[in-house]
DNA sequence: CGGAGGATCAAT
DNA sequence: TTGATCCTCCGC
């Protein structure tokens, strides 16, 4: 072979756990790079090299099509980290890396070049008179004259319409579009009069200080920010960034999915307003999502507010990273390549040695253990700023009420008073629709889902059931559709029938739903949220969507209505979730001038998670159930992996779990006791969409045990005969285990 | 995963 | 014998 060749290894988007060899013209393109490779007869596909001028053991080598980047997308620390996630979560090499490339890189697109616009006008004044009635472009105009704007500025800021008058403005020579080169090497003045509006407390101030110091040391710890709800851990936030746009490195802020209210984002764009900020969640488009993702990895965004994937997001020069409600269950993917993006993200900052910063007012029992170990730095906001104070909280026992669509008279009667005081009230239940059971009386008929083992939800609105795990649903009439009974009744309640009681109750009060149903349109929730910020009396009832991080100052009453499931749940994380969504959406109480107070509905007042959540407060119950977790040797003190696998035959699933465990018996870690098995068991949910799941547990009491039997597992597992139409998933450190 | 080539099977 | 369908294997 020539001296003009060498050697590639690239990862291909196949669930396959090796790499492929390639031979590739000189000079080699960089590990990180995009490639089109030749695969398999007669197709090819896009691989991405994850190491460069390597020597082959393979004899034949296909040569590499193309190659599609001059430079890596993905730059070494990156591709470290995401190689150490197909190994620490045993998931094919080529699922990960292409996890973290959004759509449209992974098809092989080119990449988008990025434009930036700038005002080239003389006279102004005339200008803006003549867009007198042009409002788009003159609000455009007017933003191009404090400075000049990114494109991917221009998309996320606000105007999501802004190419159209943006060409008329072209075709004038009002403004002129330049190709971005510039990444950021001069560093932008970062201070802005606007920033310091908020003067922070005493104990802000003293955390802020802690931060510095501690972003002192040589190594990098992770910090715990443990703020009581309303007790401003966003301005801490925007504080320890400074000074790492400061010194020219970008932030990465991670969110919740559902997190992202428009108010947070501002906030940030406001606090910095001479940066670049872009967003990374579900509600963009593929190009905007390329555009933003590429920002970040170019250097021209400064700061990146993300969900879940953005931990895998490529940066230039990354310098802090910072989870808000770290605790939130939706870091954790729960599909596919199962990772949690909050664990990654403390392991990309542990390679980097740049900082993260934890924040929540109910941290994760996981989270909190690390700080009580140690391993974390611990930070604590116990106070809200200026004269506010903590909601009070009250059971209110409904074995002794009269309820009507599950709430109680007592609560009807407190929600009067201050809707009459003009204030504002917000009811909590977690289950939408408007009953969860729809029955025939007559004749026993039931609406169950024919692909789920489930009741559909009654959806009155709409006519409907619904089955919210497949999401199939059944017209139904006024008759019973088995014995044409002409009266359905139903058992339960949901939002939708809590909102015609409100209705019934409070004629003259808006009542303002939110759940996935009344807000699955775009910019209904904003819409919503727009009329209770308004101030105005109002009446919220919704699911955990309004629990989440927004700030309505005139909410002085919060409503919890139905947590006695919970209480009883027999998984070992339901405690804990409880308690979190508990003292979440009671913060949302009282967060302005007027004190706030919550309500508890429940049948089991003495209850002592209760009770000690009511009278100890959050860290108290976060203390006992970590307890109990090291009684029973559960997580953060015991380790699992749980091997899911489902098909459309019943018990297929479970014959092959049952075999595999047949297979794994003979196994050392087995034979010791360093790793045992559970199951296999039917799912919680046995049947759901068509198929049938099964699982079985793997716990370990040390995690190089687990991962070592892992490991043996997984190529066992890959042997294994199993029928086309079988699926199987390993999710280590499950966190849901239906 | 996804294509291909071989095995299997019922209908011709 | 043939087309359809299932199954197993393999990818550089």
């Amino acid at each position: 072979m020539p001296n003009t060749l060498g050697i590639v290894r690239v990862v291909i988007p196949r669930p396959l756990y090796q790499a492929f060899d390639y031979h590739c013209p000189l000079p080699l393109p960089e590990a990180g790079c995009r490639v089109r490779v030749p695969l398999g007869l007669n197709s090819t596909v896009v691989g991405i090299i994850i190491e460069s001028g390597v020597t082959s053991e393979f004899e034949q080598l296909k040569a590499i099509e193309s190659v599609l980047d001059d430079k890596p997308l993905l730059d070494p620390s990156l591709l470290s980290l995401l190689n150490w996630a197909s190994i620490y979560y045993h998931h094919p090499i080529g699922e990960v890396l292409f996890s973290a490339l959004p759509k449209r890189l992974r098809e092989g697109r080119e990449l988008s070049e990025n434009f930036s616009w700038h005002l080239n006008c003389d006279d102004h004044e005339a200008a803006l008179v003549s867009l007198k009635r042009a409002h788009l472009q003159r609000e455009l105009f007017q933003q191009l004259q404090s400075h000049s704007m990114t494109e991917a500025q221009l998309t996320s800021l606000h105007l999501s319409k802004w190419r159209k008058p943006m060409q008329q403005l072209e075709a004038k020579s009002w403004v002129e579009r330049r190709k971005i080169t510039n990444d950021h090497s001069t560093v932008q003045d970062v201070d802005h009069p606007n920033q310091h509006l908020i003067e922070l407390s005493e104990e802000q101030n003293d955390s802020l200080s802690q931060l510095a110091e501690w972003r002192k040391s040589s190594i990098q710890t992770p910090a715990l920010l443990h703020g009581i709800t309303g007790s401003g851990k966003t301005e801490i936030y925007l504080r320890a960034i400074k000074p790492e746009l400061e010194a020219g490195r970008q932030a990465l802020l991670m969110i919740p999915e559902i997190g992202l209210t428009p108010q947070l984002f501002q906030r940030f764009c406001d606090f910095f307003p001479n940066q670049t900020v872009v967003a990374l969640h579900s509600g963009l488009n593929d190009s905007q999502r390329a555009q933003n993702w590429q920002s970040a990895q170019t250097g021209e965004a400064d700061i990146v507010v993300g969900t879940r994937s953005s931990i895998f997001c490529a940066f230039k020069n990354l310098g802090i990273i910072i989870i808000d409600e770290e605790h939130d269950g939706s870091f954790k993917q729960q599909e596919g390549f199962h990772y949690h993006a909050r664990d990654l993200a403390v392991k990309r900052a542990n390679q980097l040695n740049i900082p993260i910063l934890l924040g929540s007012a109910t941290p994760g029992l996981e989270t909190l253990l690390n700080a009580e170990r140690g391993r974390y730095h611990y930070l604590q906001l116990k106070k809200r700023p200026g004269t506010r104070k903590p909601p009070k909280t009250s059971l209110i026992d409904i074995r002794s009420q009269t309820l009507e669509a599950g709430v109680s008279r007592k609560l009807l009667s407190e929600v009067g008073k201050q809707v009459r005081d003009g204030n504002q009230v917000m009811l909590f239940l977690n289950r939408r629709g408007y009953a969860p059971v729809l029955l025939c009386i007559q004749c026993g008929w039931h609406a169950t889902c024919s692909a789920c083992n489930a009741e559909m939800t009654f959806h009155a609105a709409r006519h409907k059931a619904i089955c919210h795990h497949c999401g199939h649903q059944q017209r139904i009439g006024t008759a019973c559709p088995s014995c044409q009974h002409p009266q359905l009744t139903t058992q339960g309640h949901g939002t939708e029938r809590v909102e015609h009681l409100l209705l019934s109750h409070f004629p003259d009060t808006p009542v303002v739903r939110v759940d996935r149903d009344t807000t699955s349109r775009k910019g209904e929730l904003a819409r919503k949220l727009e009329i209770v910020r308004s101030g105005e009396p109002v009446i919220l009832i919704g699911t955990q969507m309004l629990t989440k991080g927004h700030d309505f100052p005139n909410l002085t009453l919060v409503g919890i209505l139905d947590i006695d499931q919970a209480l009883f749940s027999t998984d070992y994380r339901a405690q804990e979730h409880l308690a979190q969504q508990i003292v979440q959406v009671s913060g949302r109480a009282g967060r302005g001038e007027k004190k706030g107070h919550v309500v508890l509905q429940t049948s089991q007042p003495q209850h002592p998670m209760l009770n000690q959540l009511l009278t100890q407060g959050y860290r108290a119950v976060a203390q006992q159930l970590l307890q109990e977790r090291q009684a029973w040797q559960y997580p953060p003190f015991g380790f699992q992996a749980l091997i899911r696998a489902n098909a459309p035959q019943f018990e297929e699933g479970l014959l092959f779990l049952s075999s595999l465990r047949d297979d794994l018996r003979v196994l050392p870690e087995i034979e010791t006791g360093e790793v045992s098995l559970l199951g296999p068991m039917p799912s919680p949910m046995e049947k759901r969409s068509d198929r049938y799941r099964y699982q079985m547990l793997v716990s370990a009491n040390r995690r190089s045990s687990l991962h070592c039997f892992l490991d043996q597992l997984i190529s066992v597992l890959r042997q294994k005969k199993k029928s086309r139409d079988l699926r199987y998933i390993l999710d280590v450190d499950p966190t849901n285990f239906m």
